[in-house]
DNA sequence: AAAATACATGAATACATGCTCATATATTCA
DNA sequence: TGAATATATGAGCATGTATTCATGTATTTT
């Protein structure tokens, strides 16, 4: 690890930033996020749905629910933004 | 998971997304590449070589050898960017 | 009210990932 | 040449994480 004297950014908010990647980290939740850029979405599996949580907990998404179903749409604009950048990435090289 | 008739982004583009991400997902390794950020670095321990490798693999960065010291920089400016976007993201939340 | 639908959630399991330790390699210094 | 330094790398272990299964809850339909 980087020891504490040249360490740039504090332990702290280095988790914070590396738990905001590593919850794009995972391909069913890129995907999940690809869907919702560009829709609302309602899912029912049980994988979604812990997905959906964590994505909930972080605040990527919010839950609007209309009788039984469950409507998931984007909640932060810079997730988008940071998808659309790792996807261009990818998509360039 | 998300079925295939509803899939946006295919399962390999996403995977290529999710790695990306997951490489920024640890906490090292965001603090190696904010020490990055700021000037070439130069480790010994052997878990940083083991991110460095990663880092490498990932194309994120370049290692540059001079004697028996190697330095990395940063090899992408999309990276630098998505992290300073994200911890944008981290700061003003 | 009972059955069906849509989703949430906890537990268990399987797999991935980071860290440490031991060891290897390359380079410099004495 | 031999010792020291800087880093790399494989193995093993410990921990984290995604998925599945079973079950729970709320809402709608019949």
């Amino acid at each position: 690890m980087i020891s504490s004297k040249e360490a740039i950014l504090d332990e702290h908010t280095a988790a914070l930033v590396a738990e905001l990647f590593g919850t794009l980290g995972d391909a069913s939740r890129v995907r999940i996020i690809a869907a919702l850029v560009v829709s609302e979405l309602n899912v029912s599996a049980s994988a979604v749905s812990h997905h959906m949580r964590v994505l909930r907990q972080m605040r990527f998404v919010r839950a609007r629910k209309k009788g039984r179903e469950v409507f998931y749409s984007l909640d932060d604009e810079h997730i988008a933004d940071l998808f659309q950048r790792g996807l261009e990435h990818i998509q360039h090289n």
